[in-house]
Formats: C-alpha cells, structure tokens, sequence
RNA sequence: GCGCCCGUAGCUUAGUUGGAUAGAGCAACGGAUUUCUAAUCCGUAGGUCGGGGGUUCGAAUCCCUCCGGGCGUGCCA
C-alpha cells in the first residue's frame, strides 16, 4: 500500500555509518576541541553547535571563539582566523570560513555527503545499553467515553514510545486501570440507584457502553446534589469495590472491563497498542499496598498524625517530600502548619491514590519484591497480545515478564504534578535515590474547549466563561469532545474530500484512504503543540486538512511515489535500481563533483537532520519536534516538486540526482511520519 | 497566601538550552494549473517577543520586579 514497489528495496547495500551526520558533526567537533587545546591550552567547557542563518554561510557555525577571547585575551575574529585557517583538513568538510564577529562556520563536502545520506540505511542512532523503560500512559479512568484530552496523552505517549523504540530501546507501555476509584463507584451507584439495574440487565445495554456510561455518570453529580443521603451512597460503593467478593464488585468489574474494551477499541482506531494493562484491583488484592506502606512506615517517610486537621491520618510532611535523605527533620515550631502535608492513609484506614501509585511505582522499576499475575486480554489484528493483571493464577503458566524497568516516564497531565512529586519524594524516603532520578513526570497541559467549540457542541456557557480563553473538559459534566465522535467526523470530512478527487474508486478504498487522512490529522494535530501548551479545541483548525497538518506532510510522500511511478512509466530505464546504480557505480560522480547548488543542498542538508531530531525529540520528550521538523521538510520538498520537472528533465544525470534526492526525502519523510504513528496513503 | 506554567503578527504557535536579519500555519490581499493531480506553490502586508530594570561581547531565552491569565495547593483522582 505504501509507495510503489519498484522503489522499496532501494537500501540495499550495507551502509557506511548509520548516523551519518551526527558522526560527522561529532568527529569535526572532536577535531575543533582537539586543535583549541593544543593551540591555546584551553578546554572548551561544551562544544556548541548550530546551523548558520543561511546556507551560503556553511553548514555548522561553532560560536566557542567567544568564550575562548577571555582565556586567550584575543579578539574573537581573529582567533576565529586562527583556528580556521589551522584547523584543516578534516574528511567531510571542504571548506572552514570566519564569519560575523567571530564565528566558525564549516562548509561539507556535498557530494560525499550525498551519496552517504542516500546510502545510509537508517537515519536513527540506536542507543547502546540502557534496560528497559516503562512507559506509562493512556490511563483512563474505566466509567465513561475517552475525550480529546486522553487522545492527546495517548498520542503524546504512544509517539515517545515509537522514538524510543526507533533508537533501540525496549519500551514496555503500560496503561493503569483504575477500576476501584471514585469514578467506577459513581457509575455503579448510576446503575444501581438511579436505574435500578440488576448486572444481567446491564449486560444487554446495546451498542456503544463508553457512551451510555458518559451520559449516566454525567447525570450522577445531580443525583448527589439531590438529596443528601445519595452523596453517602458513593463512599459505600467504593467500600464495597475494594473489598470484592460482593454484587457490587461483580457489576464493577463488569462495567470497567467492558469500557476498557471500548477505550482498546477507540486508541486502536489511532494506531495506540499497550503490552500491559495493570489493575488498582490487583494492586488491593495482592497487599502490594501493605507490603509499600510497611516500607515506608519503617524509613519514617510517613507519620500518624495524632492531631489537627489530619488527625487519624498516615501523612506525608512537606519536608519529607522535599528531604534528600527522607529524615524528619521538622521544625517543632512549624508543627500545627501543614498545609502542604499529603494524606497516604486516611482515618478510616482506606489509603488514597497516591499511596497506590507509590506501591505501583515501586513495582514498576522492581523494588517491591513482588509481582502480578497475567492473562492475555486483548489480542490485536497485528497479532500483538495485551496482557493484563491478575489477583490470582499460577505461576507455572508461562507469561511474559513484566515491570522491573530501568527508567520510568509516566504521561500524565500537569495538573497532577503535586501527586507525581509525592510519588517521587516517597521513593527518595525509602533510600531510592537513583531510581527516583531515572522516573520522569511526563507532563503535558490539558486539552480545553475554546468558547466557539463549546458553541458548535451546544453547550450553554454562562457570560463569565464566554470571555475566557478556554473552558476545561469535565467528564464529571458530561463537557467535553469524545475521541470516537471527533474521529468519525475527520473520516467523514476527508471522505467528502477524497470523493471529489477519486470519484472512480471503489467505496471500500475510499474509506480506506480517508481513514489514514482524518488519523494522519488527528494524530499530528495533537503532536504539534508542545507539551506545555494548552490546546484550546477548535473543530476548525482539528479538522482541517491544509497548511501545518498531517494531511499535508502525507501529501508530499504521495507527490513522491507519484514522481517515481510517473518517470518509471515514461522512461522504463529511470527506475530505482537504476538511481541507486548511478550513485553506486560513481557515474554520477562528474555531476555531483560540479557542485549541489545552494537550492537544491539546503534540501540535502534539511532531510539528513531527521537523524539529529530524533535524539533531540527523546532529550527533551517533546515529540513536536519531529512533528515540526516533518512539516518543515515536506515543505521544502513541495517547494522543489514545482521548481524541477523530474520527468521532463532532458539531462539524464540530472534527472538520477534529481530522482535520488527525491528518494532521500521520500525515506525520511515516511519513517518520520511512522514514528509519528501516521501512514501514508495510496493516493490523495 | 504559597508553588508550578504561560504571555511572541488579527488568531493559533515555533524558536536548536545565551548566538548572526525572531520562523511557521490560519485568516486577508495579489498571482501561478492544457502539470510528476492545486489537500500545492510564489508574492504582499502584519512584531516595542506583556512592561520596566539587571547580568555580558550578545537576551524572546538567564536573574529581579510589576501587570495579565491558567493550573495546583482535597481524608477526589
């Protein structure tokens, strides 16, 4: 489906280095410091690297002369000379200049670049060593329909798993299911209170479950507010779910298995698979709670409060959390202000979610001595099995192991940032310094509804919230956008789309490639903002298909295949072993030799720097990155798709560069999109 | 009150961890198609980077302060 055939084995050859670029920029940086020390005795304290405003200007601008001035007690253009006109030869480079006030900027060697770039076969440096990371994301709470706001944690979270993986790291994703919270207890005492419904009765509720489940726990808070008797009706259920063994366990279990099959359903309409998913229930059940709460009773990272506000309660004090070594070392003074103290265990002896994340961190990275059980839960079409939890089973059966990572990311929005901390700070108390160092909050601002959105959906908003920005998504209030709505919407939209350009398709096609558009979309509508940016949803901008979408990076690999079906047919003998011989054999050698003009390397150079923004996207988890630097490229590259007529291009040297750096994007631009978790359709 | 985050063009935003002339998209206006299909491209216009002070060769980026907004600070999650 992807591309055309001829084209798909064209990295045959073994490459000459796979992280061609980042090789190069660390060998002449190697060569730059080496050289500065000798000459001037000087250490650079980082070595930085960055890419001048224009290409005419070189390729890599080190800016170290500056600093090295003071030392030197030189002007930095001058040393900028020195070292320039010193510092050469190095391979791959083939010119050093001065520019500016006293920069270094290093030209490469284009045509050798090339022909490296287009051999190499992958363009992802893999990471050596490093166990396993536990990656934890998705996470929604099992009563009710997933919304934008899971989408964009699902999103963000199944892209970094898909960078990770794509450097070589094992990555084991997780979605934790809260199943004996609050919000499960507000839909049983739905079902059971307010629609007396019996569990068989529930089980022949048709159709869509996450969605009967959005209008009903919507409608709970009301019948809380109600009467005040309904509000205790909540704490007793939740009792009851904890405990087990009892009808109102069994309808719990029931309605939170059944949702969660409705969210596996929904994130795997957007490509999302998880390889675990570990129940609250499990966590209760198996003690891994009592086993943490003695370990943490026993290092004094909690306290009984015999009084105040928390009295009766096990908490966590504000300097604790903040205590490298997990002493307590209070101030007796300051003992009645407690205003930043977390209660773990509260006075009826039940323990909060925190204290349950602690006993899951604690099993995620292997440090409690315990373990679940497991059984295949949901076999997927690509044949990849998620497991989930188990209070109980045998041993004996076979199963896959999991947890014990070496690094933990949890994708959780920044709301919750006090409870991650205490997660942390609970870690460091129990003497985990380093384990505490390598968990990784993973956060990212919410998805909101702009004033319009909440128009389009109907949704009453009073004059207050009308001169806001944006209105949070509240699930309590049944406020929000749900993913499979939004997804059928983008489906439908792009089909009207693709209908008017392939009216001669076959319906099952149709639908095919507007389904790879509206996710290709969806996906890169919620990668593009960076983490801590709040998206206010709009239906217009979510929805549309031009300008910085998904749409129309997918639309710049289509040109690509395009180009090579198009010369193919026109000209047989132009195909892609053909290409790839011509750079092999060195017959293209006398036309690259002649010099890449700036138009055509400043493209060269653009698509070699997905290698480069990998890494950087891992360093600083923000998948935007990729998504931005994709976008950036198909741009350029449709900029060069109206500038040269590949197929009528007279000269035949010419036209196999022309076509080869065309497959150099096309390679990039399609293994980019993938770690994106976007394909590419046939035609658009 | 305290803590964290944000403020960049009319709107939505990026900015390579302190570097050269702050980049995009949308919206607006003007152009380009008998084409490797225009879900595209080119051009025009639009910026006191919230205000002020500081640090230094150099600040949208770091520090201080003020203004404006958001979130958190539950025996909810």
């Amino acid at each position: 489906m992807l591309g055309c055939s001829v084209f798909r084995n064209r990295f045959d050859s073994p490459p000459k280095d796979e992280r061609m670029l980042a090789a190069l920029i660390e060998s002449i940086k190697q060569r730059l410091a080496a050289h500065v020390e000798s000459r001037y005795g000087y250490r650079l304290a980082q070595l930085i690297v960055e890419q001048p405003p224009k290409t005419e200007m070189g390729d890599l601008a080190f800016p170290f002369c500056f600093e090295l001035a003071k030392a030197a007690r030189k002007a930095p253009r001058q040393l900028a000379a020195e070292i320039a006109s010193a510092a050469g030869p190095i391979d791959g480079v083939s010119q050093i200049q001065v520019a500016g006030p006293g920069y270094i900027n290093v030209f490469l060697d284009r045509a050798t670049f090339f022909k490296q770039l287009f051999q190499a076969r992958s363009t992802t440096p893999k990471s050596t060593g490093g166990g396993k990371i536990v990656l934890e994301h998705t996470n929604i709470n099992p009563n009710k329909a997933a919304h934008i706001g899971h989408l964009r944690n699902a999103v963000l979270g199944d892209t970094f798993a898909r960078l990770l993986r794509a450097t070589n790291r094992q990555v084991e994703v997780q979605n934790y299911i809260d199943d004996t919270g609050v919000q499960v207890a507000d839909v049983v005492v739905g079902f059971q209170r307010m629609e007396n419904k019996t569990l068989a009765e529930i089980q022949t509720i048709p159709g869509k479950f996450d969605y009967y489940c959005w209008d009903l726990y919507a409608n709970v808070s009301s019948f809380y507010e109600r009467k005040p008797e309904n509000a205790l009706l909540r704490g007793a259920a939740l009792r009851h779910i904890e405990e087990g063994n009892n009808e109102t366990a069994e309808l719990a279990r029931y309605v939170s298995h059944r949702i969660v099959e409705c969210h596996l359903k929904t994130m795997q309409r957007l490509g999302v698979e998880y390889d675990l998913l570990p129940k609250e229930s499990d966590i209760l059940h198996l003690k891994f709670w009592n086993h943490a709460f003695e370990l943490l009773k026993k290092h004094g990272a909690i306290h009984l409060e015999s009084s105040g506000k928390n009295q009766g309660c096990w908490v966590m004090r504000a300097a604790e959390k903040s205590s490298e070594n997990g002493g307590a070392t209070l101030d007796p003074a300051s003992e009645t202000e407690h205003d930043e103290d977390k209660v773990i265990v509260r006075s009826n002896g039940t323990v909060t979610y925190v204290g349950k994340d602690i006993a899951y961190q604690l099993w995620k990275l292997g440090l409690l001595g315990m373990d679940f059980f497991y059984h295949p839960f949901h076999q997927y079409a690509s044949g990849h099995v998620a497991y989930m939890t188990n209070a109980q089973g045998n041993r004996e059966i076979e199963s896959p192991s999991f947890g014990g990572g070496s690094e933990v990311y949890n994708v959780i929005d920044s709301r919750q940032a006090y409870l991650q901390n205490i997660v942390v700070a609970g870690l460091r108390a129990l003497g985990f310094k380093e384990q505490a160092d390598r968990s990784t909050h993973f956060s990212y601002e919410m998805v909101a509804l702009s004033p319009r959105c909440c128009e389009d959906l109907g949704i009453q908003l009073s004059e207050e919230d009308k001169q806001r920005p944006y209105v949070e998504v509240s699930g309590r209030k049944g406020l929000g956008v749900k993913a499979d709505d939004l997804i059928d919407t983008l489906i439908e939209n792009a089909l009207q789309e693709v209908a008017s350009r392939h009216a001669d398709l076959p319906e099952t096609e149709k639908r095919q490639i507007a389904t790879t558009i509206a996710i290709g979309a969806l996906r890169y509508f919620l990668l593009k903002y960076t983490r801590n940016s709040v998206i206010a949803f709009d239906f217009r901008e979510a929805l549309s298909f031009e300008g910085e979408t998904g749409p129309y990076v997918q639309y710049a690999v289509v040109r690509a295949n395009n180009i090579f079906r198009k010369v193919q047919e026109d000209d047989p003998a132009c195909n892609a072993t053909a290409v790839r011989g011509a750079i092999e054999n060195g017959s293209l050698d006398s036309f690259l030799a002649k010099g890449i003009d700036d138009e055509l390397w400043k493209l060269t150079y653009l698509a070699a720097q997905l290698e480069t923004q990998i890494p950087l996207a891992i360093q600083l988890a923000e998948p935007a990155a990729v998504a931005k630097y994709l976008f950036s490229l198909a741009q350029a590259f449709n900029n060069f798709y109206h500038k040269h007529r590949i197929m009528i291009e007279p000269e035949p040297q010419r036209k196999r560069f022309l076509l080869a750096l065309t497959q150099i994007i096309h390679a990039r631009l399609l293994l980019g999109l993938d770690l994106l978790g976007i394909q590419v359709p046939s035609k658009m």
